[in-house]
DNA sequence: AGTTTCTTCTCTCAATAGCAAACATGAAAT
DNA sequence: ATTTCATGTTTGCTATTGAGAGAAGAAACT
């Protein structure tokens, strides 16, 4: 193994653990742990990591995973969360949409390890952060660049998605109501995401519990069609009651286990 | 064993292998280190694979699997250059098409300060260069995201092109040959660019002058149609009066805008 | 707190392996 | 006959690595 090749494993160990130790890359790649610590000094000049007293941790806004991007720290934890629950609905082998949101490109993150999966997206995004993994078959709907945002909306995007159909599409939003079900902030946006529930087996829509009772500009869809919600803690009864009645699953993160 | 035959070997090996070993592919040729070395010095100025202390490993996709490695590294102030003559030809108000190679990224680069540009392409950097203009319409092909890359391509691209008609398409190549035209080491890459040439009014080929003279596997073009050839400095005679014969404007640094 | 103890870091040194430049050779092309 | 190209060889130079010593940091104890 080559040092560069050495450095690079590094990188992505850290882009998944998010902090690497010394001693442990030393004796994983069997060198001595001052090779490893030049590594981090290399990679630290470079703006890849920050050292910390036995290992590194990735450096925020590094330019690894988005490099052009501004990075969304709206509710990640949340969003973290339901991507976790999401990536377990998906198994080896299904065809799925995801959509332009940073929920999407967090599921995207959690899902490189399966195998043979077909995926269509309009998110440029999810597309970079995928562009590594071998043996999948991903598709980019096509379309007008949002400005300054990485989703491909507009006719094409749109035409496209009713060319295709798959097993699981999850799909996010500004606000879910009772009375008027999921809507977002962009007619745009909604137009090309009720395409997507129409293109897709299974439905469930990822929403964090801030937008609860949210009610946005543009409607994507009422309650109808839709399999399930995603979010990252269990509702209040009210939610409850308006899930079950339109015969919508609520999916939330199980106690028990950490996280 | 031509040389051009071991370095074609070198690169199939790399494909699979991930990474090659200078020792061990002097052995396996029965040719010194040095020949190897210089093998892939060339190849390595052909973007092929990134150089490395004892060996190489490959450079297709090198963005993604060496993020670090200086992967434009490969002829970059030759690509650098062509961008900037190409900039020169971009005015405010153009329909652009643009493809999927590192020198289109450089002149998305240069480009960001035109105004009203509408510009189509199948390159996911591109997109993401440019995701942050305004004013600007900016459109993706769509398409199969080619493994390890950041390209689209297959009949969804295709398909989008034949579409639209674009007043200028800059795109490149990795070879051209007196007798072939230009040529594209894939075949899929070379059928999008044939639907560029068709969608646009004016096509220029940006080729840098190492790959004058090499023919790759999948033949893109003959010169017909072809209206000009952007490469980094004055070509050689013959080649001169090549694209004479063929009526293709050449450009390059000083003086070669009004040919 | 202060001290001890253990870990980790930094720095220097030396050994090895790999590298680049210059030059030489021989074959093929002109 | 000359040029061009691929190749090999030689010769310093550089990159990578590991080892060891002392400094600095963290943690555990009185």
């Amino acid at each position: 193994m080559f040092a560069i090749e050495r450095r690079n494993s590094i990188l992505t160990a850290l882009k998944e653990e998010k902090h690497v130790v010394v001693s442990e890359l030393a004796k994983q790649f069997e060198v001595s742990e001052e090779t490893i610590r030049r590594d981090l000094d290399k990679l630290e000049k470079e703006g890849y990591v920050v050292k910390t007293y036995g290992g590194a941790v990735i450096s925020e806004g590094a330019a690894i995973e988005l490099p052009y991007v501004v990075r969304k720290k709206a509710n990640v934890e949340a969003k973290q969360k339901i991507a976790e629950l999401a990536a377990e609905l998906i198994m080896d082998g299904d065809t799925l949409i995801l959509d332009a949101s940073s929920t999407a490109l967090f599921i995207a993150q959690k899902i490189k390890a399966k195998k043979d999966i077909t995926l269509l997206t309009n998110s440029l995004e999810v597309l970079m952060e995928l562009s590594d993994v071998t043996g999948w078959k991903i598709l980019s709907t096509g379309g007008s660049l949002k400005e300054r945002s990485c989703a491909l909306i507009g006719s094409q995007a749109e035409e496209c998605l009713e060319r295709f159909h798959v097993d699981k599409a999850f799909i996010s939003c500004k606000g879910v109501e009772a009375e008027h079900g999921f809507s977002d902030s962009s007619d745009a946006h909604a137009a090309v995401k009720r395409k997507m529930i129409a293109a897709a087996s299974q439905v469930f829509f990822a929403v964090d519990s801030s937008k609860f009772g949210k009610l946005s500009f543009a409607s994507i869809s009422g309650f109808s069609g839709i399999d399930a919600v995603i979010t990252e803690r269990c509702p209040s009864d009210e939610w409850n009651r308006i899930f079950v009645a339109n015969d919508i699953e609520c999916i939330y993160p199980r106690g028990g286990e950490n996280g």
